[in-house]
DNA sequence: GCACTCCTGACCAAGACAGTCAGGAAAGTC
DNA sequence: GACTTTCCTGACTGTCTTGGTCAGGAGTGC
């Protein structure tokens, strides 16, 4: 239940390719935007690539851009791209597995898991991420400042 | 962004405990009654227990009990408790990261995807899950067909 | 005192994570 | 055609996590 750097790091370079304006962006110029290890990044945006994310060029006038509009791309399929399937239980889609007993009705639990995580994925696109106009069902979530806090339910802790 | 088998072992362990009437419930039982290895599924419960989430006694009428009643267990707890912090970004909490650049607003997103997490894990009770009456959140986002399919936008793979 | 059950630490193999290193291959420039 | 630039790729590495197993110790109840 964890966002890897990785993901991290390529959701932020696609950033920089949405807000770039016109041309190929040289991979060093989204390491050093970003703060990122040149070479990791350099994995990340071949990844992206693969997946069809980012198109690329070799050469003195190379870079990357992204392959669609950025209003096209949601941070879904960034994610999707370098950590695969999202919200896998035990590398199993959710609705793949047969619960026995009382927890029978697990899984629709973890199917609603990854729905919930992909209302917000698949609707904030690396538009609205540049331009910092997320999504209703974004800014209603972050509206509650509950949502800041490390943990809101601390019961087990204290007993 | 997947769930490990620990805490999909944990919940279903919590929902045997939580589905038995009275009385301590022995650790094979469990293990048998959900088809997990036994002496994993005893490192799990104990890590569990350090959080408060369950109660034991060794001996002969030993076993595992619940430290509190059923709906007031949710499924957070029993993950918080065996996994850490949910939807940490690179181990560390989402609203302690400073993003620079384009990738500004990149703080609200991961902050909304623990929120809507949340939403949904902390709104289901152990009660709940052995009951099959999942809340009505959770019961609208796996009404919709597309959260029963594995991946609903699959543009990057053709294109 | 003995059986039963939990408790705990040590260990292990495989894989993921977060990179680094070295070199090759296209694209553009002169 | 040489040369520079930049991406492309595989190999490698050290540490941590995952998903367990093994052996033994410590309470509990009869």
């Amino acid at each position: 239940m964890r966002v890897s750097a990785k993901a991290d790091y390529a959701v932020r370079a696609a950033a920089e390719l949405a807000a770039a304006d016109e041309g190929p962006v040289k991979g060093e110029k989204l390491a050093e935007a970003q703060d990122i290890p040149l070479q990791f990044l350099e994995h990340i945006l071949l990844e992206l690539k693969h997946h069809g994310i980012v198109r690329a060029r070799r050469g003195a006038k190379g870079g990357y851009w992204l392959a669609r509009p950025a209003d096209e791309v949601t941070i879904a399929d960034v994610v999707r791209a370098v950590e695969g399937p999202i919200a896998d239980v035990q590398s199993t889609p959710p609705e793949a597995i047969e619960y026995r007993g009382n927890s029978e009705h697990l899984r629709e639990v973890w199917v609603a898991v990854r729905a919930s995580l992909r209302s917000v994925l698949e609707e904030v696109t690396l538009a609205n991420l540049v331009a910092g106009e997320l999504p209703p069902v974004v800014e209603e979530l972050i509206s509650q400042p509950d949502a800041w806090h490390a943990s809101t339910s601390t019961k087990e802790m204290t007993g």
